[in-house]
RNA sequence: GGGCGAAUAGCUCAGCUGGUCCAGAGCGCCUGCCUUACACGCAGGAUGUCGGGGGUUCGAAUCCCUCUUCGCCCACCA
């Protein structure tokens, strides 16, 4: 622990190292904290086969600050990870593999495909996990739950045979959402609308009474499948055509004019073609005019043989193209219009949506939703921002059912079993595999579907820990605090996890939901890989660290916005994080370098502790500065403002701790002054504190520094050091403005050394009338600091001469005046004095303005309008001094 | 078609319930420094009519209205 630090900080060397010792210690297991309260945070599934990208680097990283947070806090802080199964996804990526063998799924079979899949999964199912590992995630890996483990799998039969007998899952024949790529039906959220122009077709149709009518249509394909034309039943232009038939063109098929309120007469013509296989509306349309059904179309959304020859196995675009031709030819088409609308698209493969009538199984949602939206009302479940409840509560007042029936293989495979006998029928739903037919004992099949993924998801909050088993883990850690995710999954996963809480548990899952932003690059794009504007944050892990990651998307997450960095420009985005890092390196290598034996406690019984007569000013400054960033830095997390905490702690290590105390004592340490001993403890003290309230935001190298404070034994660890507790004792106001004054002093020194170029190392006498007691003392107490730091030559209490020099006016008011012997440009000197007049003018003029308004003078304390004036009065006193100091050199 | 969010320094953004953080941070830029923790650094500096317009108020970047420009979400007008 005493080996020497290196002169820069390598993340590299010590990350690994550190995540390594922290497993080992067991700490990111809740039994680690017996005594605490709990407090449970749930990681959204990443998808098993997914590589790690920004958003996943940002979602952990605000997840590991806030268990981190809590677990210094005392609590038994379990954050709970794992990965989904991602049935399409997966699926996807293995049948791809399986391409270019030059086999499909079905050449396997069912059974073999899904053993490759597995497979698959086993050899790359630890990656992402492992990826987080980098990131510092401090997950309890012991409780890693997968969504097609033996265990979760349980738990999803579980809840579909509760749901199917309290007829809440049911089997319907209706227009789903279809991907004719993936070759399944996909849930209403899965199928992502997206504006995009469009053509809005219009078509004639031949009246079978001679003439014809004008339909509207954006997918003139469909109209192979119409089985009618419907108008609004009070619609005076079609009032005589009801009843009568159009003669479809190309089919010549006649289908009648049918009426439906859901028709709105000001779209189009008023007239709309029903295609009930093929569009929702159409469908219920369909179905109370009692029209017929006919599907055109193929899985794969090729024409299929309902169609005319010369239309089979063409594409659905390629259709669309040839019945729009053929309906000009005919003279059948009376206009093309531009028209914006929305097509779905899967949403994982981006394939436009095929609206497709079929047998899938659906939840009842209204039932669900009621007990979800009630915990929202209740103020039971909060989200943060709150804007966001009401995306939320929207979705759940207007649920709809949701389709879970996957045509796909890789999932869990819907636990229904129908019997093979036509006379018997029987349907059961069950926990375990059925052989035989509960009712008549013949044969029975399963259901060929599996479910959706976030069937298995939405249960993760319990079945993850353990139910339907009544396992400790669930009773202890059930439910859970806070949910961290981004705001496109509300309605995937945060909504239906706060309904299957509710049904299954009687309890919402977590109290809070916090959605941060989304990655962007600088056109404010998502990052995705298909437009190649990706971060990867291995990279930058290798590259930076991953506490400068880490950093970087706390520092600049603010509550509700999105995270914006340049994936061409790296190091911009970076460097600030590695760099804070170095100098946190550099300020802890200084104060563990000039630390000569133990250090005295600052506070406590121990007969060596410092006493309060002994702190220096700088010394009373620094600790009621580290309490208020305690205070700052505490709220912020609790919040969830990091990018607030981030900012304050930065602040204080930087700013306060390495520009100003590092400098003021080093004095001290060397021994050129007495109270090293004093310095040391404070410095000590005050960078401890600093490296637990940064801990959560950079754990790795507070891990590496804090662990080589004195006094510090093999197995401490940061990780569960206490949370620094505000301290009423260190407060202090009037340290706060005696070195505030010191720091100006300084400040107006330097800056007019710098701007009348006095050479580097030469040193100038300084002149100051302090204005204030509070001044007059603070130079006395820290002259030595004013003199080093601002490199004067002496320090005395005088007015300003008339000679040649600097002025400068702290803000309470004391003049500084710099003399500068005779080789000064007189030029440079009067701006110098103009500029100081000109500063004093606005200050005086809002000074005056303040103690002109009534309201102030009445409300302020006595003391503080009072102080107010003073400063007035001595700003006043300096702008003469300045002006006549103008006039006597002659200036313009 | 509804609903929502954002417009602040060249860039990325803070600024919580209106007045001692009415102008901030980081990066970039300019000047001078390798001052024995740190050049991934130190000291100093420049830059903004806080999107436009109106209003409320003693006082607004901060509240209200409106316009403009972006972005997001939701929606069965074919």
């Amino acid at each position: 622990m005493n080996t020497p630090l290196a002169p820069q900080y390598e993340p590299q060397d010590i990350e690994a190292a550190l995540y390594a010792r922290w497993v080992g210690l067991g700490l990111f297991q809740p039994e680690s904290r017996p005594h605490g309260a709990r407090y449970v945070v749930m990681m959204p599934p990443p998808n098993v086969t997914a590589q790690l990208h920004m958003g996943h680097g940002l979602n952990n990283t605000v997840q590991d600050a806030l268990i981190r947070f809590e677990r210094m806090c005392g609590r038994q802080a379990l954050w709970l990870p794992g990965t989904d199964h991602a049935g399409i996804a997966t699926q996807n990526v293995v049948e791809r593999l399986l391409a270019a063998e030059d086999l499909t799924r079905f050449d396997l079979g069912r059974d073999a495909f899904v053993a490759r899949v597995w497979e698959y999964v086993r050899e790359t199912g630890a990656t992402i996990l492992d990826q987080l590992r980098a990131l510092g995630a401090s997950c309890d890996w012991s409780r890693t739950y997968f969504t097609l483990d033996e265990g979760l799998s349980r738990a999803v039969r579980e809840a579909f045979v509760r749901l199917y007998d309290k007829g809440l899952v049911y089997r319907g024949h209706y227009i789903i959402n279809w991907c004719p790529r993936c070759l399944t039906a996909l849930s209403n959220e899965e199928a992502e609308k997206h504006e995009a122009p469009g053509k809005l077709w219009h078509l004639r149709y031949p009246l079978a009474g001679g003439g014809h009518l004008v339909v509207a249509t954006t997918r003139p394909e469909t109209m192979l499948g119409d089985t009618g034309v419907a108008v609004h039943p009070d619609d005076a232009r079609y009032a005589s055509l009801i009843g009568t038939d159009v003669i479809l063109p190309i089919t010549g098929r006649r289908i009648p004019i049918v009426t439906d309120d859901a028709v709105d007469p000001a779209f189009g013509t008023g007239a709309v073609k029903v295609t009930p296989a093929h569009d929702p509306t159409d469908f219920e349309i369909g179905r109370r005019a009692g029209l017929a059904t006919i599907d055109v179309m193929t899985p794969d959304a090729h024409m299929n043989d309902e169609v005319p020859e010369r239309y089979r196995g063409l594409d659905r675009f390629e259709a669309r193209r040839k019945v729009v031709a053929e309906f000009e030819e005919l003279g059948l088409l009376e206009k093309v219009e531009e028209h914006q609308h929305a097509v779905g698209r899967c949403y994982r493969c981006d394939t436009v949506v095929e609206p497709r009538l079929s047998d899938q199984w659906f939840v009842r949602m209204a039932p669900l939703a009621e007990p979800a939206l009630q915990a929202y009302r209740d103020g039971r479940l909060r989200f943060i921002p709150e804007r966001r409840g009401d995306d939320y509560a929207q979705w759940m007042e207007n649920i709809r059912d949701w389709c879970i029936s996957r045509q796909l293989w890789w999932g869990h495979r819907i636990p229904v079993w129908y019997c093979e006998s036509d006379e018997c029928g029987h349907v059961a739903a069950s926990r375990t595999d059925l052989a035989r037919c509960g009712a008549c004992g013949g044969n029975v099949r399963q259901d060929e579907d599996v479910l959706d993924t976030w069937f298995s998801s939405w249960l993760v909050p319990f079945s993850a820990l353990g139910w339907p088993d009544d396992t400790p883990d669930l009773a202890h850690f059930y439910p859970g605090n806070t949910l961290v995710t981004a705001p496109e999954i509300i309605f995937f996963w945060v909504s239906r996890m706060v309904m299957a809480g509710c049904e299954f548990m009687g309890d919402i899952p977590f109290s809070t939901v916090y959605l941060h932003g989304t990655v962007r690059d600088t056109q404010h794009r998502k990052m995705s890989k298909s437009l190649g504007n990706g971060i990867d944050p291995l990279d930058v892990i290798a590259r930076y660290g991953a506490d400068a990651l880490r950093y970087v998307i706390l520092s600049g997450m603010a509550v509700g916005t999105d995270l914006i960095l340049d994936p061409a420009d790296l190091e911009t985005s970076f460097a600030p994080g590695r760099n804070f890092a170095n100098k946190l390196w550099n300020a802890g290598r200084f104060i563990l370098g000039n630390l000569d034996g133990p250090v005295r406690p600052i506070a406590g019984d121990h007969p060596d502790t410092v006493r309060p007569h002994e702190f220096t000013l700088a010394d009373r400054w620094i600790i009621a500065r580290c309490d208020a960033t305690v205070r700052e830095a505490t709220s912020a997390y609790e919040k969830f403002r990091f990018n607030d905490a981030a900012s304050v702690i930065y602040h204080f290590i930087w700013s306060d701790l390495a520009d100003w105390y590092i400098e003021q004592i080093k004095p001290r340490l060397y021994g050129d002054q007495p109270g090293g001993d004093v310095a040391r403890a404070v410095a000590t003290r005050t960078f401890d504190v600093a490296l637990r309230l940064l801990h959560p935001i950079m754990p790795f190298i507070t891990e590496a520094l804090w662990t080589r404070l004195p006094g510090r034994r093999e197995g401490d660890t940061i990780m569960i050091a206490r949370w620094p507790a505000a301290d009423d004792r260190a407060a202090s106001p009037d340290a706060e403005r005696e070195f505030g004054l010191v720091q100006q002093l300084v400040t107006a020194v330097r800056q007019i050394r710098a701007e009348y170029g006095v050479q580097p190392g030469a040193s100038v006498p300084v002149h100051v009338a302090p204005a204030s007691s509070l001044a007059e003392r603070a130079f006395d107490a820290e002259r030595g600091t004013i003199m080093r730091l601002a490199k004067a030559s002496t320090l005395a209490v005088a007015e300003a001469g008339n000679e040649p020099g600097g002025h400068a006016v702290l803000d309470d008011g004391t003049a500084v005046f710099v003399p500068l012997g005779g080789a000064i440009d007189l030029e440079r000197e009067c701006r110098r004095l103009g500029d100081e007049v000109d500063r004093l003018d606005t200050l005086l003029a809002q000074q005056e303005r303040k103690l002109a308004n009534e309201q102030f003078v009445s409300r302020a304390p006595a003391h503080v309008v009072e102080n107010e004036r003073q400063k007035l009065a001595s700003w006043r006193e300096q702008a003469g001094t300045l002006r006549d100091k103008r006039k006597l050199l002659g200036c313009g």
